[in-house]
DNA sequence: CCAATATTTGCATATTTGTGCAAATATGCC
DNA sequence: GGCATATTTGCACAAATATGCAAATATTGG
């Protein structure tokens, strides 16, 4: 019985490894306050519709939540989903499992 | 002053974010010895060339470690740099920095 | 040296992905 | 209502990616 869903795992990590979504993340890493996407647009080399293409993956992933107010949607990081998906791999990765 | 090379780090996620590379992966967690391609064959959908591409994206990544041993190589995880940099960006995304 | 085994590489290919531009849509503001 | 602003979507396209097969390469063991 494996404990991670490998397949959604890997979708997550996808979605972070490209070096403009990952950028918005880090952006977004900072921020107190949730962002609408014209601001995050300035932190990466794309433009508005690449970045709202980019912020739906990570939407889709779990990775950002969005509010919408009125002709703006905000976006903010689910911090402790993320972190703790990557802190959960990485537990896995370093301490090897008893088969006991 | 970026803590991270966004790019750098974009890379190490891409290649675990792909489904064959993580199951991979996943299956070299669970090995206390290293494992040569073709056994590790067993545990992704993809021929033994698919194997061999793959594990040297994770080597050039430094994801695994290989030791060449007669016409096998034995592939092993490099735990504690993974999970470091997995807690790293853990970290990062969930610890606001301090700007003071 | 030869046969067997393990791995890599060249080639072709199908699919996915990232991107910009322009148009469409949504909504606030006057 | 009508204009301005924010965001999404359709379209086209270039580049990257994953894959299998067959050939090449490497190396062991007899």
């Amino acid at each position: 019985m494996e404990a991670f869903h490998v397949t959604e795992l890997a979708d997550l990590l996808k979605a972070l490894g490209e070096v403009n979504r990952l950028s918005l993340v880090c952006r977004l890493c900072d921020c107190s306050t949730p962002q609408n996407a014209m601001c995050l647009c300035e932190c990466c080399s794309v433009d508005a519709s690449g970045v709202s293409r980019h912020l739906k993956i990570l939407s889709q992933e779990g990775v950002v939540s969005v509010e919408k107010r009125g002709r703006e949607r905000s976006y903010s990081l689910n911090r402790a989903y993320v972190a703790n998906q990557l802190r959960a791999l990485a537990d896995k990765i370093e301490f090897m499992e008893d088969r006991s």
